[in-house]
RNA sequence: GCCGUUGUAGCUCAGUGGUAGAGCACUUCCUUGGUAAGGAAGAGGUCUGGGGUUCAAUUCCCCAUAACGGCUCCA
C-alpha cells in the first residue's frame, strides 16, 4: 500500500502501481471523464502513470494551466496526424502548446499548406479526434528511435534525438501517428471536441534566420464547442479594441504610401493627445527638476562612432546622406545629443543631477516585417531624458524615475504590466555588451537593490541588456496579445567615458557621471497606440480630442450652442457643435460612436432656463444643469486628469 | 529580411475574361425632429503600380509595392 496525498489535504492509502485516472475513477466517473492529465509530486505525468511509491496528487483537468497546455500539446499530435494522412512524406520538427493553443512546425518539401487548407485540415483532425485514439506512451532505445526515424527519412527528428540520452527517449502513439515526445499527453483523442486551425507561417527552424524556414500551423481547441465559440468571441472583441482599426475610426492617424511604410501621419485628433502627453510630461518633469532641451534630428558620422552605437546597430539607422564628404545620419537616439549638451560647458558636482528632457524625434528603419501599426513604427516621438549623476547620487535618482513610471501608471490606470530588469550575458561581454564585466556586476546590483527596496515586483531576464548597461523594461501586451516594451529605464556605465563626459568632484578632480536613460512615457506612437487599445478609444476627458459636442434639438438653437460653445472654448475645453440638419437621434448615435465623453443637449427647454442636458458617453441622460455649473465639472475633471 | 495571405469609392466589403456595385460617409433638397440610424436626389473608382498571355485583363500569369498573420530582429 501506498499513501496518497490530495491538494486538500486529504491522505488516502491505496494499492502501489494505481494511476491518477483510476484514483479519479474511484472519487466519481464523472471527475474521470474530466481528468487531462496528473501533477504527481509536482511532475506533469500521463494520467495512466502508476504510482508505485508515496505520492503528492493533483488531478489536472482543463481549468489547471497545466491541463490546457496538456491537452493542447496532444491537439499538435492530432494535428500532425491530419497532416501526415493528408501530406504524404511530411517531416516533423516540434510542437509545442502555446499561450492560446498550440502549433506543429513540419517541413512538408514542394508541397505547400495555404490558409484554404486548414478547413480541410480541420475536418480531418475532427474526424481523427472522433476515433476516440489513445495516447500511448512507449519507452524505446535510442538505437530503435534512430532507426525508426532514419527510415522515415526524418532528419528533425534525428537531430532532436542527438541531444538525447537513452533510457529517456519515449514514444506516443495515438491512431496511425508515432512521434519523437516526452509527454505527457491526454488519455485519448475524443477529449479533444471543437478545433480550429488559426493560421499558417513560416517558421525558422531552431528560431535561427540562416536556417530553412519550416511551415508553422497555429491552432487552438477546446473540451467543448461552447468554449470554442466563447474563444472566437473574445477575438472579434479584441479585434475591435485594436489601435489600428480605432485609431482610423476616431482620426487619429494614418499611414500613405507615398509617405513611407512605418511612417504614421498624425491627425488633428491624434495630435491633441500627444500635445496633452507632453503638456503631462513637461509638467511633471519641471517639478521633478529635470531641464527641457531640444537637439537636431541628424548628426555626422563621427557622433555615433564616438557612442558606440554605429558598429552595434548601423543596420537599424536609415542610410546616410553625404554631403561635402561627410556622412549624416538620422538620429536613431537621443542620447549622444544630450551627451553633447552636457560636455557644452564645464561641470561642477553643485550641477549634478543634471536632467535633460526632450520628446526627441527618432528614426529607426525597422525591418519591413516587424512593422506594427502604431506599435512599431520607423519614426518615432521619445519621452527621453538623461540623468547624469554621481555615483553616490544613481540610487536615489533611479529610485525617483521609477517613482515616477509608478505614478504616470496610476494616472493611465495602468494595472497589467510587467517590469522586467534585463541583464548582460557575461559569454556575450564585447560583443553585444562593453566589455566592463565588473561594471556590469555592480550597476545589475544597484538597479536589483533599488527594485527591492522600493517593493517594485519585477522578472529577471539575462541578455537583454543595452549594450551600455543593465536596464528595466515595462513589458505590456496589445489587444492581439502581442508583447511590448512601453518604457525603459536604463544605466549607461559607458558612453560618460566614450565621449569623455566629466565633472570637477569636491576635491577637485575630474570624475565621470554615470548616466541614467529613461523614457516612462516611451514614445509617442507606442504609448498611444497602446492607450486607445487600454481604453478602447473611450478616453477620459482631459485626453479626448474632442471633449464635449454640443447636440442642437433643431437648427433654431444653433444660435444658442453656439454661444455656450464660446464660452466653452473661452475656458480651453475643446468643444464642437454639431449643426448638422439630423435629427437629435442621429447626432447622439454618431457622437457615441466617435467616443466624445460629453454630449450636451440643447432645445426649447434648455434655451428658455438657460441650461444645457448632459449626456455622458456610454452612460445616457444625465439630467439638466446650468452653463456654468457644467463648467467648473468639465474644468476640474479636466485638471484633474480624471479617469473615467 | 524570410514564409504565407490580401490589395475594388473616404470607410467596410460584394463582384466579373467584354473598362464595375452595396451600405455607411460626403453634397444638395425636403423634414424642425427630445436622448444610439427620418426621407429623396446627386457626386465620387487608371479596380495598388509595372510587365506578360489574350481580339479583349480589375479578373489569368510574372515582378514590384503596401498592409495583414507569423518567424527573425528590436538601442
Amino acid at each position: 500500500m501506498i499513501n496518497i496525498s490530495f491538494p486538500d489535504g486529504a491522505v488516502r492509502p491505496y494499492d502501489s502501481g494505481i494511476s491518477p485516472m483510476a484514483i479519479a475513477k474511484g472519487i466519481s466517473e464523472g471527475l474521470a471523464k474530466k481528468v487531462i492529465a496528473a501533477s504527481i509530486n509536482g511532475q506533469v505525468k500521463d494520467a495512466s502513470t502508476p504510482i508505485t511509491n508515496d505520492a503528492s496528487l493533483k488531478l489536472l483537468t482543463w481549468d489547471d494551466t497545466d491541463g490546457r497546455n496538456t491537452f493542447w500539446h496532444s491537439s499538435a499530435h492530432l494535428l500532425a496526424e491530419a497532416v501526415e494522412a493528408t501530406f504524404p512524406g511530411v517531416k516533423f520538427w516540434v510542437g509545442p502548446a502555446v499561450d492560446r493553443g498550440f502549433y506543429y512546425d513540419m517541413d512538408l518539401g514542394d508541397q505547400t499548406i495555404s490558409e484554404s487548407d486548414l478547413l480541410a485540415l480541420e475536418k480531418k483532425m475532427d474526424e481523427l479526434a472522433r476515433k476516440n485514439s489513445v495516447f500511448i506512451r512507449k519507452e524505446i532505445s535510442k538505437s530503435d528511435a534512430v532507426s525508426y526515424f532514419f527510415e522515415k527519412g526524418d532528419e528533425y527528428k534525428l537531430d532532436l534525438l542527438k541531444g538525447l540520452q537513452d533510457g529517456e527517449i519515449t514514444f506516443y502513439t495515438q491512431g496511425e501517428f508515432t512521434d519523437l515526445c516526452r509527454g505527457p499527453h491526454i488519455p485519448h483523442t475524443g477529449l479533444i471536441k471543437a478545433i480550429k486551425l488559426t493560421s499558417v507561417a513560416g517558421a525558422y527552424w531552431k528560431g535561427d534566420e540562416n536556417n530553412k524556414q519550416l511551415t508553422r500551423v497555429y491552432g487552438i481547441t477546446f473540451p467543448t464547442q461552447k468554449e470554442l465559440d466563447e474563444h472566437l468571441l473574445m477575438l472579434e472583441e479584441a479585434k475591435k479594441r485594436d489601435h489600428r482599426k480605432l485609431g482610423k475610426e476616431l482620426g487619429i492617424f494614418t499611414f500613405d504610401d507615398d509617405i513611407g511604410p512605418g511612417l504614421p501621419l498624425w491627425m488633428p485628433n491624434g495630435t491633441i493627445i500627444i500635445e496633452e502627453l507632453e503638456n503631462l510630461a513637461k509638467q511633471t518633469e519641471t517639478a521633478a527638476g529635470y531641464k527641457r532641451v531640444v537637439t537636431p534630428h541628424i548628426a555626422k558620422e563621427s557622433l555615433y562612432l564616438t557612442s558606440g552605437h554605429l558598429p552595434y546597430y548601423q543596420e537599424s539607422m536609415y542610410p546616410p546622406m553625404e554631403l561635402e564628404g561627410v556622412k549624416y545620419y538620422l538620429k536613431a537616439m537621443n542620447c549622444p545629443h544630450h551627451h553633447k549638451i552636457f560636455s557644452a560647458e564645464s561641470r561642477s558636482y553643485k550641477d549634478l543631477p543634471l536632467r535633460l528632457a526632450e520628446y526627441g524625434t527618432c528614426y529607426r528603419y525597422e525591418q519591413s516585417g516587424e512593422l506594427f501599426g502604431l506599435m512599431r513604427v520607423r519614426c518615432l516621438h521619445m519621452n527621453d531624458a538623461h540623468i547624469y549623476c554621481s555615483k553616490d547620487d544613481f540610487a536615489k535618482e533611479f529610485r525617483a524615475v521609477n517613482e515616477m513610471y509608478i505614478k504616470y501608471f496610476k494616472i493611465f490606470g495602468i494595472e497589467k504590466y510587467v517590469m522586467r530588469l534585463s541583464l548582460h550575458d557575461p559569454a556575450k561581454l564585447g560583443q553585444k555588451y562593453i566589455d566592463e564585466p565588473e561594471l556590469w556586476i555592480e550597476t545589475e546590483n544597484m538597479v536589483r537593490k533599488v527594485l527591492i527596496e522600493s517593493n517594485i515586483p519585477f522578472v529577471e531576464v539575462p541578455d537583454e541588456g543595452a549594450f551600455y548597461g543593465p536596464k528595466i523594461d515595462v513589458q505590456i501586451w496589445s489587444a492581439i496579445g502581442r508583447e511590448f516594451t512601453l518604457a525603459t529605464n536604463q544605466v549607461d556605465f559607458a558612453q560618460g567615458k566614450r565621449f569623455g563626459l566629466e565633472y570637477t568632484n569636491k576635491d577637485n578632480h575630474a570624475e565621470t557621471p554615470l548616466i541614467i536613460h529613461r523614457a516612462p512615457l516611451g514614445t509617442h506612437e507606442r504609448f498611444i497606440g497602446f492607450l486607445l487599445e487600454h481604453y478602447a478609444g473611450k478616453f477620459p476627458l482631459w485626453l479626448s480630442p474632442v471633449q464635449v459636442k454640443l447636440l442642437p434639438i433643431s437648427d433654431k438653437f444653433n444660435d444658442y450652442a453656439l454661444s455656450v460653445n464660446k464660452q466653452l472654448l473661452e475656458a480651453g475645453i475643446r468643444s464642437e457643435v454639431d449643426d448638422r440638419g439630423e435629427k437629435i437621434g442621429k447626432k447622439i448615435r454618431d457622437t457615441e460612436l466617435m467616443k466624445v465623453p460629453y454630449m450636451l443637449i440643447i432645445g426649447e427647454k434648455e434655451v428658455t432656463d438657460g441650461t444645457v442636458s448632459v449626456r455622458r458617453q456610454g452612460k445616457g441622460d444625465a439630467g439638466q444643469c446650468s452653463v456654468s455649473e457644467i463648467l467648473s465639472t468639465l474644468t476640474a475633471e479636466i485638471s484633474n486628469r480624471q479617469s473615467n
